[in-house]
DNA sequence: CCGGACGCCTGTCGGC
DNA sequence: TGCCGACAGGCGTCCG
């Protein structure tokens, strides 16, 4: 699930839910995800209030005054608001339990997603301090990404899926994105020019904008026990479309790896 | 510094 | 029907 586009969806359908609450338990069922869930969670939160919820990348930091705690999705993580009693089921690991009864309630089979606490400074901490600019914000464009590029021999689609560079774009942006400019995914990046890079910035801000104001429908998901699949899946141009007709010239789409990654283009439009 | 590979996990799907 | 391998939306870490 989480892209940029839906932790920022899941960041809008918790932050009214969680913001202002008293936290007064903590239930860890799983310590274990992908580093150990600290151990005196239960003992930093307890008493605390979320004041803030907000995101840096793909992680979500819920600010107290004593510390924020960084929520990460990995490739299966979900969050959703529990107002009722809900049994567990296998893949809920944690449970921050509230003054008024409700509950948020992490979720996540593959166990990639991560619960670490950042202390007061959170955007100094080791794994927030040395991302790159927010895609949507105002230190990212074309004019960074030529200047971060050059004399980089590694394929623009690794190198814009690299969060030191920007955070936010996984492979399925990464795929559209170079699709919607033109460019070739596995052209070095050190060899484009600052034009493209301006319609590439664009593509980014395009294809992740579009798809969070499609969020809505996966703000429902969470807080049903339903849970399927995506919002995103109508209206993507190349990813998981191998062998399909490409909507701009109907040459058929190919895959290749880069990085052990699957990579969707046209051969015909992106060069 | 850079780039490539690895490993952490479970669930699903296609082919035989 | 059942089994098996391939693959999946991420990313920190290690190695050359």
């Amino acid at each position: 699930m989480p892209e940029l586009p839906e932790v920022e969806t899941t960041r809008q359908g918790i932050a009214p839910f969680v913001t202002g609450k008293q936290v007064t338990g903590v239930i860890v069922r799983r310590h274990q995800l992908r580093w150990p869930i600290p151990a005196d969670l239960e003992l930093r939160l307890s008493g605390q209030t979320i004041e803030s919820v907000r995101r840096r990348g793909k992680y979500l930091l819920l600010g107290t005054r004593a510390g924020t705690l960084l929520l990460h999705l990995g490739m299966s993580g979900s969050l959703r608001i529990l107002t009722r009693t809900q049994p567990p089921e296998p893949h809920d690991h944690l449970d921050l339990i509230f003054g008024d009864g409700s509950r948020l309630r992490l979720r996540d089979p593959r166990r990639f997603g991560a619960v670490v606490w950042a202390g007061t400074e959170p955007e100094s901490h080791k794994l927030l301090r040395d991302l790159g600019p927010e895609p949507l914000g105002g230190d990212f464009g074309g004019e960074y990404l030529y200047h971060r590029s050059r004399s980089r021999r590694i394929a623009v689609k690794q190198f814009i899926m690299n969060s030191a560079i920007v955070v936010g774009v996984g492979n399925i942006y990464a795929c559209e994105s170079l699709h919607l400019a033109a460019i070739h995914p596995a052209r070095p990046a050190g060899n484009i020019s600052l034009e493209r890079y301006r319609k590439l910035a664009r593509a980014i801000r395009q294809t992740l904008q579009q798809a969070i104001a499609c969020g809505g429908t996966t703000l429902r998901d969470f807080r049903d026990s339903g849970g399927h699949p995506g919002y995103f899946q109508q209206q993507l141009n190349v990813y998981g479309r191998h062998g399909t007709p490409c909507p701009i010239c109907r040459t058929p789409i190919r895959r290749i790896r880069q990085g052990q990654r699957s990579t969707f283009y046209c051969g015909r439009c992106q060069r």
